[in-house]
DNA sequence: GGTAGACCTGGACGC
DNA sequence: GCGTCCAGGTCTACC
């Protein structure tokens, strides 16, 4: 008998809006089930892996949540698994967070759009927005589902085992994540990545999450920090800052340049498109990115239709770019 | 500080 | 079915 948790959101939660807000919600093993409105994925616990559906029974705005796991979870594990569904469903940002940045910009009131979908830890944040550079969408859709199925754990759930552990990545062979896992040349740099994250013995790693978290330090030494880290360069950066709960600056991929040409009309070379850029999101300050971010997303849901009805193994993993054009 | 080229994968295209 | 070209961000070497 597995165990069943039930979560209070804030007021304003809408689950299905919330969790498809983001491209991460169709990579594994995240999946949103379109009919039974759930998401299903699993989680490293202390005790070993587990899987969880998440659903919003009320439909209802603030609606209580429902984690139901396919396994006993004692107390500890409970909390665990409560902590890491906060972070990945951003349930720490309350609806006062969210009005704040709709004073700011005004446009996403009506849907109520705020909270971009992230994953229960940082690191597997870290190497999904790896897996996201100098590839094409549904490259990275292939290269998380294959460092799921190679590297993480099964769980009792058939299709989804775990996200790879930083320690079980630091242990995993190049040549496995190259060859099995097609992540290319990305393979030293994931590792690394691994390494960094990963406890030392009993050690405590040599990158602490919650400093990166941590609002009393300043983004831009958080920033500066994320720079350093193998495989992240500006835009790689930028995008974990947001993940971070960082919104105070752009991430400027292919994607944002097309968009400022094919929807804001913008025109001039790259250098003279990232400055209009900057200039057209300065005025919403510290909601930057949310105000970016959701242009471009609502800009999606008018091409394929509510995030929320996109099926994780044919619309989602079709999205590309040169499609939108 | 700025720039050119290499790094890989997979889709598009032509034959 | 095969070969070629190209898109995509980071890194390194060089000016």
């Amino acid at each position: 008998m597995g165990t069943r948790l039930s979560i209070v959101p804030p007021e304003d939660y809408r689950l299905g809006r919330d969790v498809c807000s983001y491209g991460y919600f169709v990579l594994w093993p995240n999946h949103w089930d379109v009919d039974r409105r759930a998401l299903t994925r699993s989680l490293e616990l202390p005790e070993g892996p587990a899987a969880v559906g998440i659903t919003q029974p009320s439909e209802i705005p603030g609606g209580k949540l429902t984690a139901r796991f396919d396994r006993a979870l004692a107390r500890p594990e409970q909390a665990e698994a409560k902590r890491q569904i906060a972070r990945m469903l951003r349930l720490s940002e309350s609806a006062d967070d969210i009005a704040a940045f709709h004073r700011v910009d005004k446009r996403f009131k009506k849907t109520g759009h705020g909270r971009l979908f992230r994953s229960p830890t940082l690191f597997e944040d870290v190497i999904k927005t790896v897996t996201s550079c100098n590839v094409a969408w549904p490259s990275t859709v292939n290269m998380n589902q294959r460092l799921c199925e190679v590297v993480g754990r099964k769980t009792g759930l058939d299709g989804f085992p775990t996200f790879p552990t930083p320690a079980k990545m630091a242990r995993t062979r190049v040549g496995t994540l190259r060859a099995r896992c097609r992540v290319g040349y990305r393979d030293q740099r994931m590792v690394e990545l691994g390494k960094l994250f990963a406890p030392r013995g009993k050690k405590p790693p040599e990158l602490d999450p919650e400093w990166f978290e941590d609002p009393a330090n300043d983004d831009e030494v958080v920033f500066k920090r994320l720079i350093d880290l193998p495989g992240i360069g500006p835009y790689a950066a930028g995008n974990i800052m947001q993940l971070l709960g960082r919104y105070s600056r752009l991430a400027i991929d292919t994607e944002t340049i097309r968009h400022a040409k094919n929807v804001l009309g913008y025109a001039g070379t790259e250098r003279e498109l990232h400055k209009k850029i900057e200039a057209h999101y300065e005025p919403f300050g510290a909601h930057k990115f949310r105000s970016y971010w959701f242009e471009l997303w609502e800009f999606y849901e008018q091409k394929a239709g509510p995030a929320e009805t996109w099926r994780r193994d044919s619309v989602a993993r079709a999205f590309t770019a040169s499609q939108l054009k």
